[in-house]
DNA sequence: ACATGTTGTGGAAGCGTTTCCATGGGGTAG
DNA sequence: CTACCCCATGGAAACGCTTCCACAACATGT
């Protein structure tokens, strides 16, 4: 027995006692084969149970019928449900999905040169990081399709991309603090981790600004703390904001993580949500309809879904002008907001 | 200019002046190399740009550098945790990572008929599923080192597998529960979803009962629900459960979501935990602690960690003993349980 | 009758690597 | 000085597929 030798199109066409070339024919569905010789090359297939190289396809074809994504921290919920809409879309049409994960600045740049190549995958699509001018040029020359997802840099334009309004998504979460009489809003952000340059935090901070100076809102520079991302720094941050003389009476974080913080330091403080402190999100994970937390949601799986949709829409056609998908937020108002005392 | 045409060895090789055969010992790290002709070629290399050909690589070696995740439902926190570490050992050692999410039973079955094939990975690790004998012998036969993560079945014997005690991690949640005093305990756990037969919950249910037997507490069935994993549906198992003549002082959820509905349906009935009721988790997923949730610790990203080892290991060497790594589990005690009233 | 398609087919060439084998030059030991 | 071996090297073969070209057989138009 050769069980252990996976058959090749050279033993299929032995088999079905047709050339080589048929073989390959029948396999990709290539009309001009009789009708007799498919059928004898498929039983041929069956018995012994051929599956293709894909190796040896894509090295004679180009392709490899895979797609990459890099992603920072992807274990973060925004990503997993990005992600998610990108697998489901992904599988449906056969192709494989490669993750890469950007933990550290070098590894972004290392993904950045070598993973966008014709002979790696087919196309790739980049999460929450904004390309640098050089960047941009090796991909272009590449000719690998790149979709952008949450990329607001202008660099990008020549790619395909799905944007989120952050700005608007920020200015409607604080416009809603605003109607609801509060007047001392304090905002908690992630700094731009080194390195990284990711624009969400600016751009939602950006609507902040606007929906208070548009109500005539004195921006005070101490109801502005940014820190590393996560929710103990929030927390942290919070308790320094909420020790001002003067506290803001709603706190704006600028996505749900740190918005938990923020809830933390409510809690520690003996303040009451909503009663003494408004908070709002941002994202709408998965928990924070556990937590009845007031956010603004965007379309995670969504863009997920999106960005492979657009990805393969520009395999195929590699000309096609690039196309810029722009999704809706929406604010999702819960119970841990409410008008100020 | 050829920007488009991407070198290949054959151009290093002529750029440098050398033959094909001593460029690719280059790459290779061959000694078999004088150290000017190294210098040459390096520096071919990086006139040129060069990136070798993955596929070529893989058709002449039957290798791909590469390996695939067969996991369920892979946006759970436990599977994001797991594969959080499977990919960071991965990208260190210079393997891609592919993805294959299981969400259905017919995606299972068609994963693991196609996904284990030396010629398109060069191994697999499989998470939380359970293969039938014929996927057993189907893998043996495939010659493809495979890793199986959170699988108890006796079947993976002849293979590397990386095993969580879930019958002592539901001892000593219930356990702990005792000795605060408890003594109607129940138990909230998700059913085994049609065909993928989970055995974790069943694992730590019998602990649950093993805990209540030893210290000769009755195993009352009312005290047993089951449902569909997710918060939704365990929130109302719970109001079902906490509806009884005479309720539980305490509940074991099989897992963090589990638990987080049974809170939920204490704040719905307006109970207080833990003075009017205890609440156990499992898995200690990254909100547990935010929530001050007692539960019950598994080491998810060491469990990726390991996996890889052992599929690295078993590459290298096919032929040694399969190990079997039996993880620890650990009772982390926060605010959410308490000696009854 | 012949030129002209059309259809199905076989097989060589080529994709970019690695690996194996052959070769030549230099060193070392006798 | 010879015999031997080792080291560095070049290049052919092989990996399994697609694609292109050539060709045979037959149909069609004049």
């Amino acid at each position: 027995m050769f069980a252990h030798m996976r058959p090749t199109i050279k033993d299929i066409a032995e088999r079905a006692g047709v050339g080589l070339g048929t073989v390959s024919r029948v396999l990709n569905d290539n009309p001009r084969v009789s009708e007799m010789t498919r059928a004898k090359v498929m039983g041929a297939v069956r018995d012994l149970n051929y599956v293709p190289n894909l190796a040896a396809r894509g090295l004679s074809m180009g392709k490899t019928q895979s797609i990459a994504v890099i992603a920072p921290f992807f274990t973060r919920s925004v990503f997993v449900e990005r992600l998610h809409g990108i697998e489901e879309t992904t599988s449906a049409s056969g192709y494989d999905v490669v993750i890469y994960n950007v933990d550290a600045v070098e590894k972004r740049d290392r993904y950045f040169r070598t993973v966008p190549d014709p002979r790696r995958v087919d196309g790739v699509i980049v999460i929450s990081l904004p390309p640098t001018a050089t960047d941009v040029a090796r991909f272009q020359r590449s000719s690998v399709p790149v979709v952008f997802v949450d990329v607001g840099n202008p660099l990008c334009q020549p790619f395909d991309r799905i944007v989120i309004n952050d700005v608007e998504g920020g200015r409607m979460a604080t416009q809603h603090l605003i109607d609801l009489g509060h007047r001392r809003i304090g905002y908690i952000g992630d700094v731009p981790q080194a390195g990284f340059n990711f624009t969400a935090g600016e751009d939602r901070f950006a609507g902040y600004r606007e929906a208070l100076a548009g109500s005539g809102i004195e921006i005070r520079p101490e109801y502005h703390l940014d820190g590393r991302f996560g929710r103990e720094v929030a927390r942290e941050l919070a308790h320094r904001m909420l020790g001002l003389p003067e506290r803001p009476t709603a706190i704006f974080a600028s996505n749900d993580t740190q918005a938990l913080g923020v809830l933390e330091a409510a809690r520690d403080l003996g303040l009451d949500v909503p009663g003494d402190l408004s908070v709002v999100g941002y994202d709408d994970i998965e928990m924070t309809d556990f937590l009845g937390l007031t956010t603004v949601r965007q379309l995670l799986f969504e863009s997920g879904r999106r960005s492979v949709d657009a990805l393969l829409r520009r395999i195929e056609e590699p000309e096609r002008e690039p196309l810029c998908d722009s999704l809706p937020v929406e604010l999702i108002v819960r119970r841990t907001t409410a008008p100020p005392r």
